[in-house]
RNA sequence: CGGGGAGUAGCGCAGUUGGUAGCGCACAUGGUUUGGGACCAUGGGGUCGCAGGUUCGAGUCCUGUCUCCCCGACCA
């Protein structure tokens, strides 16, 4: 491709309001432009890119036996009302009504649809199992688009749907999709950090997601320093507490705390650390009130309460935090001034596992502008059940081996689910096994994101001058420099090299321009073989190769281009293997 | 949804007590340049986010509204 007959809109100027670097990066390369707000347009450059992206994940998709289809971005309102979804989703799911005023809605994922379409097509074990997927633009109405395309209101996602006749053979597609996913981020240059994850809406059983470190990752995982263990902040277990020598214990004491009551107002107040409170959170489990002890320092984790019953009920109920007027009824205090102890009349108390053998803590006295000092948990209250309930925090032990574990920001890619029968069971996908009998079919959902990807390579390859995309995925593999376009010498060398090179797709900076525009812009958009033709090197029939990730910077004879650069690519799909054979 | 900020040329910005709409870059034409974002000359480009209002007169003052960005809440 001639840079002159390209439309390669680069910018010398940093975008204004823009923090991330992958966003800054992608603006000024011109590999996408805002739309409206979350909705983007893929310049080619960009599009270039996302298509590398989905050429590698069609290649290994089809690899593990799947079979692209399309489906409808439209779907009606009433199909993911039969899974509950539509109430699930909420705001975010875009809505819309056609002209016969039948209530449709843009896909933010498509379970439904594929589910709806399988119970249709697929009726003997025989066919089973059997795996689709798309790449396909999804729609979600988030209520705080950012990053450019990191959180992006329409974003593109390749989507994969496995149906097995059972959990023993969904292991099997689940495992097979996995191993793809590993493939295709190594294949992008990423490094990346498999973790257990919550599900969330999506499923019901055990899920994974793949992630990328970034200081700009919305997402956190906790790992631990010493041993193996990650998981995603919220699902993330905290090991229990040593039983260290506790301190001496001192008296309950009611003490006067002018000031509002948050943990970072009291903790200023009484000039004691946040992990000495206790805070207390009035909860309905279904209609009986539940009192949640948890760490001033610590945060609930709604994943982990969800999960938990409470001790003789019958059933799994519901948690919803009381409202403040609830609280002003029950207590007689106020939220921030309220908790289990010395209360007339008991509540259930379920305290977070981080709180055992606590003491000298302080917490609210049930009456407004007072706490209690010196409590003693095992002593002043009357805790029914110990949980791990907490999202986990630096420093928190790791369930694994005790020691400490590690917060860290990451971007999620990929996120893998074991859906069960969660959506077969009522949309009717079943199929007939060896014996006759109806089964609903066992399914698993695979979902992967293509512009995230594009996002995080860029977000964990770049330098001051710009990106530095890995091998695979770069838009052109090499650009060919010729400094003075109008030194005939130059043009001709320049013309003879792209013609020969055209198996790697090279970009001719043909422009008369600069050679300081063309050194800036080649280093900005990142390509990563430069080949550079001026004046003095072709002296001695020379021209030069830099790699943008500056390994190297060497002169050659300007027969040799060719075969130098066939070696520089072999030498890093090497590097490819060598990572994940 | 709460808090903060911003909308003036394609991009980045200035615009004083209300008085003819500006600068840099980019763009076009001609010329000089050509190893790290060159130079000279000339030129095109704006209903100042939108709608009302005050005024002889509004980019500027008032009211409403829309959009975008940042922090938080929420969220595969």
């Amino acid at each position: 491709m001639k840079w002159t007959e390209s439309f390669l809109p680069t910018l010398k100027e940093q975008p204004k309001n823009i923090e991330i670097p992958s966003h800054a990066l992608s603006i000024r390369v011109g590999l996408i432009r805002q739309s409206i707000s979350g909705v983007h347009t893929y310049l080619p450059l960009g599009w270039k890119v996302c298509l590398n992206i989905i050429n590698i994940i069609r290649e290994e998709m089809n690899k593990i036996g799947a079979q692209e289809i399309l489906l409808p971005a439209l779907s009606t309102a009433e199909l993911w009302e039969k899974t509950g979804r539509l109430a699930g989703w909420g705001a975010e799911i875009f809505r819309l009504k056609d002209r016969g005023n039948r209530e449709l809605c843009l896909s933010p994922t498509h379970e439904e649809p594929i589910t709806e379409f399988v119970s249709k097509e697929i009726h003997s074990y025989k066919e089973l199992p059997c795996i689709f997927y798309q790449i396909q633009t999804k729609f979600r109405d988030e209520p705080r688009p950012r990053g450019g395309v990191l959180r992006a209101r329409e974003f593109i996602m390749k989507d994969s749907y496995s149906f097995d006749v059972d959990e023993a053979s969904f292991m099997e597609s689940y495992a097979k999709h996995r191993n793809a996913y590993e493939k295709i981020l190594t294949r992008c240059g990423l490094s990346y950090k498999i973790v257990d994850a919550s599900s969330g809406l999506m499923g019901s059983g055990k899920s994974e997601e793949f992630m990328v470190s970034s200081p700009y990752g919305e997402d956190s995982i906790v790992t631990c320093k010493n041993c193996e263990y990650s998981a995603n902040k919220e699902t993330g277990k905290i090991g229990e507490v040593k039983s260290t020598s506790k301190e001496q214990s001192s008296e309950l004491k009611k003490v006067h705390t002018p000031v509002k009551g948050t943990v970072d107002e009291i903790s200023k107040f009484l000039n004691v650390s946040a992990d000495k409170l206790m805070k207390s959170i009035l909860y309905f489990y279904d209609s009986e009130p539940v009192f949640v002890l948890l760490r001033g320092n610590h945060e609930i984790s709604m994943d982990k309460l969800n999960k938990i019953k409470i001790a003789n009920t019958e059933t799994k109920g519901t948690f919803r935090i009381a409202t403040p007027n609830e609280v002003k009824t029950l207590i007689n205090a106020d939220v921030g001034y309220i908790s289990p102890v010395s209360l007339p009349k008991p509540i259930k108390v379920l305290a977070a596992n981080s709180l055992k053998n606590s003491n000298n803590l302080v917490t609210g006295a049930n009456e407004n502008l007072y706490h209690f000092t010196g409590v003693d948990i095992e002593r002043d209250v009357q805790v029914t059940q110990w949980e791990d309930i907490e999202i986990p925090d630096n420093g928190d032990p790791c369930p694994k081996c005790n020691k400490e574990i590690n917060l860290e920001p990451v971007i999620e890619l990929g996120h893998i689910f074991d859906l069960g029968k969660k959506y077969s069971t009522p949309l009717g996908a079943t199929v007939l096994d060896k014996s006759g009998q109806k089964k609903s079919i066992y399914m698993g959902s695979y979902g992967i994101g293509i512009e995230r990807i594009m996002a995080a390579a860029i977000e964990t390859n770049n330098d001051p001058e710009g990106i530095i995309w890995p091998m695979e995925i770069a838009p052109f593999k090499v650009i060919i420099i010729p400094l003075n376009i109008s030194v005939p010498e130059i043009k001709a060398t320049a013309e003879k090299i792209y013609s020969e090179l055209s198996s790697f797709e090279p970009l001719f900076d043909d422009r008369d321009v600069s050679a300081g525009i063309k050194f800036k812009d080649a280093n900005l958009i990142g390509i990563p073989i430069q080949i550079i033709i001026g004046e003095n090197s072709l002296k001695n029939n020379e021209v030069e190769i830099k790699t943008r990730d500056k390994k190297i910077n060497t002169k050659v004879n300007k027969e040799l281009v060719l075969e130098t650069i066939q070696n520089i690519y072999k030498e890093d799909r090497t590097k490819f293997k060598a990572i994940k054979p």
